[in-house]
DNA sequence: GTTAGCACTCCACAAAGCTGAGTGCTAACA
DNA sequence: TGTTAGCACTCAGCTTTGTGGAGTGCTAAC
């Protein structure tokens, strides 16, 4: 069952004419194409054979042969020599003031989209069951107080709280205290009912503000739990003609705009896998758990932003996608990532 | 020159027929569909003069009627019964926790998208020379410091200062009582090299951490100042064939991915006119200054957050958009939102 | 001023014809 | 036994032709 060199030389030439062109690839293109020296006629046969093992097919009689998603598998699997992509640095296109996370995976989108001519997305890595770091209140105005939450790989989240009382420095001190002693380094779950009775009985008067402050938390740290996504480059798709009818385009715009569906995606590659590849996968028609995606490829790879948490990046094109120049892409910009990242911390 | 009774009728027959079915209006149909009756002889007749008077054209020789732009503003400006929108209370669709002006402003335009099938767009309002209110630094950690800084309108920047040396207790504090007593109140071109040499001179050998929080301020207040846009239903276009197709589907939608054109629109729009409209306008083709719009129409509502804070909201659609329901639609928004704003002052 | 009637126009769609690319099969060749 | 030339065949895609219908403009009569 497994296929001779020929065949394989042959099924290569087929992928990649096709790649290029995007028209259905003829035996006599293929005569031409390779260094085989076959007629076209042989090339037919073999050909055949190919199109009986599911590799290929013929998008109607008399017409060239495409690959399938298997023919496509198994290129991506076992022919592809990745390209070295060289892209500028990123670090000099990226934004400096861009310290918020979200800007520069933003950035880090856009970046994909441009040198690619796909759709990129990018996840905010998630960190699971943070705890809290560090709180802060301060008086706003009269009645208006500052809740400053600092979480683990600091993020910071505020809120403004409007009082209908008006707090003494004393006051909003204490509260300071009551506030980091009891809830230093313990995250959502371990802040338990009993927990914010006591803090309560502590702030007296002002329980109220307790709770107000509270809810900020939980708010601050679900909320960070929201997998966000960035895209980019999602009109690109129109680029590409087998993509670009209105009903398919509308469906695959939408997907990108709502990106709600996105995390079926992110949530389904492979988590870091250890060897170095950046868990760069490769999902083809079918393969991604998407149904909308039925018609395109995606390359996914997974970054570190520090020990332990991760996040993924994805490029979304066409079948017929640069598999080379993408995985290629990918991995130059993984490892500036890393090297952003490392720097960072 | 002006239009007698009679032509006005019809043309408001054109117009709205063409709306609603989005095929060219024939005379026929007019005689049928109006009150005025009429045989369609002569209604071809007063078609003929209202083409003549640029109002309405003919597609092809021997097709029906279908109004110019001229035709849709004379339409718009004197023939629009805005049509009352029973819309949900918004309040109650709006997630309580959107406290933060962003989300609840990305939520509007949500809002908007999924009533109209139309593209919304918000604009974030910025508040020009906003004021610094309240600086707070806090230590994080060792060698990290993090600046608090609030503007006016209770806009709320972090960041997180990396240090080389870590501070004491009473250096932070009295690097707090610095940064308060020489910002608070002024804007970002108040601030002048001669106060942050006195600030430094203050600070002493921490007069870098100055350097540090004084850029994070102007970030903050630069950054208020970039004009966000918030967009929603974008892909709602491929449900009008005549923006549709591929080209014009994909010159808007990139548009509105990109959002840096949009600010155009919004700028261009008239500021709030105080006659209770909500300064809503709209442009029809080319009337909007973007050339990618020429194909569409916009109608353009202005709301204000605070005193003198103003805001816009845009709805995009097909020329033959159903102008009643959109100018309703926004009016009862914008009541609402009035609502919303007035009470959380 | 309004209307009926009629010839005319032109789009939209379907049917028919043509072309070129590509195939499968067969028979001959090395 | 594998390879090749030759040939009939297929079919998408394009152009051409034809047809029907919707709608118009014009004219003559009311």
């Amino acid at each position: 069952m497994d296929l001779d060199e020929r065949k394989l030389k042959i099924l290569q030439a087929v992928v990649r004419n096709y790649l290029e062109t995007g028209e259905p690839v003829g035996s006599r293109t293929i005569s031409k194409y390779t260094d085989l020296n076959l007629s076209s006629a042989t090339i037919r046969n073999e050909m055949s054979d190919l199109e009986e093992l599911g590799y290929i097919i013929q998008p109607h009689t008399s017409a060239g042969r495409i690959p399938t998603d298997k023919g496509y598998r198994l290129y991506v699997d076992h022919m592809v020599v990745e390209k070295i992509q060289e892209m500028e640095d990123i670090k000099n296109k990226l934004d400096k003031k861009a310290d918020r996370i979200e800007l520069l995976l933003q950035q880090v989108a856009k970046l994909l989209a441009v040198n690619t001519n796909y759709t990129s997305m990018v996840s905010k890595p998630h960190y699971r069951h943070k705890k809290v770091k560090f709180i802060q209140l301060s008086e706003v105005e009269e009645d208006q107080l500052l809740a400053v939450i600092v979480i683990e790989g600091n993020i910071v989240k505020n809120k403004i709280i409007g009082l209908n009382v008006s707090l003494t420095k004393e006051m909003t001190l204490k509260l300071n205290i009551v506030l980091n002693t009891f809830l230093q380094g313990l995250d959502l779950t371990e802040i338990n009912m009993a927990l914010i009775q006591q803090m309560k009985e502590q702030a007296g008067e002002y329980s109220e503000v307790i709770g107000c402050i509270l809810d900020a938390i939980a708010e601050a740290i679900s909320e960070e739990d929201n997998l966000e996504i960035y895209t980019s480059g999602a009109t690109n798709i129109f680029k590409y003609p087998e993509l670009s009818d209105a009903s398919k385009a509308s469906e695959l715009l939408y997907t990108f705009e709502e990106k709600e569906e996105l995390t079926k995606l992110i949530n389904d590659a492979n988590e870091w896998d250890d060897n170095q590849n950046h868990g760069i996968q490769v999902y083809i028609g079918d393969e991604a758990p998407l149904q909308v995606m039925k018609d395109c490829s995606m390359v996914t790879a997974t970054y570190e932003i520090e020990k332990g948490v991760y996040g993924k990046i994805g490029i979304v094109g066409p079948k017929r996608m640069d598999y080379e120049k993408v995985v290629g892409t990918l991995k130059t910009l993984m490892v500036q990532l890393d090297d952003i990242f490392k720097n960072k911390t």
